[in-house]
DNA sequence: GTCTATATCAAGATAGAC
DNA sequence: GTCTATCTTGATATAGAC
């Protein structure tokens, strides 16, 4: 056996990468393949196929905001303004708009009404990022205003990094920032 | 010659409603035909090729939206806040979450690293509707921030737009128009 | 202008050697 | 675990009859 040359971990992060700039059906398993080092038929050690690729790097970013940036939420050491305060700042470092901006934003525009599967995936991602914003409003605002809230601010923050690959301008990720932190 | 079963202008109005919900990747000249009556091949005889139809569709859509909606914004019989609600309101109606949201939104994550002439061709798509904004904003603020707005106002938009397909949350649209209309 | 082939090609996936 | 080679499929696009 020859030695390993990359790690599932590894090749996940790279995916995530490529998968956000240039879309689901735009990356193929060669290019994946190629900007890893190996050849495409290797990639079937690592993943049962395309989709499953998808799927994992999708699940891999969901746990890692849960783990470094969601958790937060929760930090009874900080204000709630300041948690929400990390919460964006760390995101907007994640999901910068230069980078592709966000994995999971762009694959619902192009694969929401493709598998249920996808769907579901996708929805436990917006979900958990949901859960945290909705736990820190809710300690100014009733439920059902928290709710409203937290969903307009994962709207506005998911449009700045979207648009920011059109209209290049580091401020209006501050802007939206500063908007959403304000409500709090 | 048979007879013409459907016109180049049909078929734009309803490959607009396919690429925005099945991205462009996902929609095949088969099942753009099929919605059309047409067998694939028949398609050749209205676009010189798939890239060709999609381009085509987003510069009509592009059309539409300078002629029925953007227009408002220079119409000096109302107010610029009547102009802007009216605006926002009409644009709700055309991009509606559920029926895919805005095309061009959709097709910028898609595709926006793909080639120049797409590039090109979404970039004019949100210049058009920036300018009108900005115009707008600009009746109660200086140039640099009116532009700030603007951006700010679209991000919104699609942001609103976007999630509303994971959101099935009609109030949040509209908490983003008031949000919108509330700067000027 | 539409149809029925068909050419062509890219891409996902598999088999078997090392 | 990685490689080369190959299979298979699905999709864009073309050719030519009607």
């Amino acid at each position: 056996m020859p030695r390993q040359k990359i790690t599932t971990p590894e090749i996940i992060g790279i995916a995530i990468n490529i998968f956000r700039n240039n879309g689901y059906h735009g990356t193929s398993m060669a290019r994946l393949a190629k900007a890893c080092g190996l050849m495409k038929g290797s990639f079937y050690n690592h993943f049962t196929s395309k989709e499953d690729i998808l799927l994992v790097t999708i699940k891999s970013l969901n746990d890692y905001l849960n783990e470094r940036i969601f958790k937060i939420a929760y930090d009874n050491e900080l204000m709630p303004g300041e948690r929400l305060q990390k919460m964006l700042d760390k995101l907007s470092h994640v999901l910068r708009s230069d980078q592709g901006g966000c994995l999971v934003g762009n694959m619902t525009l192009e694969l929401y009404n493709s598998s249920n599967e996808f769907k579901a995936c996708l929805e436990k991602y917006f979900q958990d990022w949901l859960n945290a914003f909705v736990h820190v409003f809710s300690e100014k605002y009733k439920s059902k205003k928290a709710l409203k809230l937290a969903q307009l601010s994962i709207q506005e923050f998911e449009g700045a990094v979207m648009m920011g690959r059109i209209f290049k301008n580091d401020e209006l990720i501050k802007d939206t920032i500063q908007n959403i932190t304000a409500r709090v």
